[in-house]
DNA sequence: TCTTGTGAATCAATTCACAGCT
DNA sequence: AGCTGTGAATTGATTCACAAGA
């Protein structure tokens, strides 16, 4: 989130940020802010506040950022298009490397300069390119058996679409995003007005 | 999440679930999961479990699902696209009501039997509708506009695709969801290893 | 015997508050 | 005078552990 919030402050001319101003923004407490980034280190200054592009540069090496992460999509379905041409993945940090899907009309298809493949022909791709990042975009049913498969091939981090809880190993990391959710919590909240 | 888990379990034709199971499914512990549910109130049987259909409905007419809810969707690009067409959000408890676009070439789309509108009708439409609940899938730099505008229109709840934070009054509620940083969280997992 | 419901205990996150540096 | 960095205090969430019900 503070990656966010510098990158944009950046981008307006800021040189230096408080932590007040950046918990403002970021609707946090301003202690918070500064313990968050005292895990860093200390590159803050007393009196003045955070450098910003320091700031962002040491957030940006600790969360592994300085490279651009080659990502897999697996799903080119209504989400997995609209993954695959999004133009925000790089600035922050990622490209996607490779997309599959199995129906074969959307096999062959062109996003940018990558090529639809097929899922059979996953693993080989994966281990190819070293991927270990993906994002799966596939029907609940399915989303399973493809992460077994992703697996296998080598990915230990999922982002996963499909409303399904994963069942993963230990050294695997699953982050979730399900819409029905988040509506779900949405309307639960209005209701309490 | 327990509501998923129900739907999921329910229609694999479990009667009963206990706190265990629950919670091994859910990924979290089993007492975690009694203590949730007894703040519905107490709805299982000691040495049974609970009743899979009851608790889904307890837990559907807690979080409100038992109607659909209208939700506005703002933003007919990729991402649009995609949600307009997501077939899930229905048997979560929701309805994409109407959708609006900038882009005169997008207004006039038809997704469904609903008609891509233009975005200088939003507070018309959204004010005779009684549309509550947004979905903001637009460019960040207009995201802050478009959010003024929907809660002015009466919009409580907001759920922002953006990749700005949002700034609102205390009464509306916002949920962010960012791909970019979601994936962030999960490089930085795996290069800890 | 199995499993819930829940006080008590533990663990973790957040915020306060201020010394200390610029 | 302004703002960081951080112990201490507080608040909140999670887990334990067990009495009690089916």
């Amino acid at each position: 989130m503070y990656h966010l919030v510098l990158i944009d402050a950046a981008s307006q001319g800021a040189v230096t940020i408080s932590s007040e101003k950046l918990a403002d923004i970021s609707g946090v407490n301003a202690a918070q802010v500064r313990k968050d980034l005292s895990h860093l280190g200390t590159y803050g200054t007393r009196g003045v506040g955070y450098d910003v592009k320091h700031l962002l540069g040491e957030i940006s090496r600790e969360l592994g950022l300085t490279q651009n992460w080659p990502v897999a999509l697996v799903g080119f379905g209504n989400l997995g298009h609209a993954l695959a041409n999004y133009q925000g993945f790089d600035e922050r940090g990622f490209r996607i490397a490779a997309i599959f899907d199995v129906e074969k009309k959307k096999v062959g298809e062109r996003v940018g300069d990558l090529t639809v493949g097929h899922l059979d022909d996953l693993e080989k791709v994966l281990e190819r390119e070293g991927i270990t990042m993906a994002i799966l975009a596939v029907p609940g049913w399915t989303a399973q058996d493809v992460a077994d498969r992703l697996i296998v091939s080598g990915v230990r981090s999922i982002l996963n679409f499909a409303p399904v809880v994963l069942n993963v190993p230990d050294e695997v990391w699953v982050r979730k995003v399900d819409l029905s959710m988040e509506l779900q919590i949405l309307s639960f909240y209005s209701q309490r007005k």
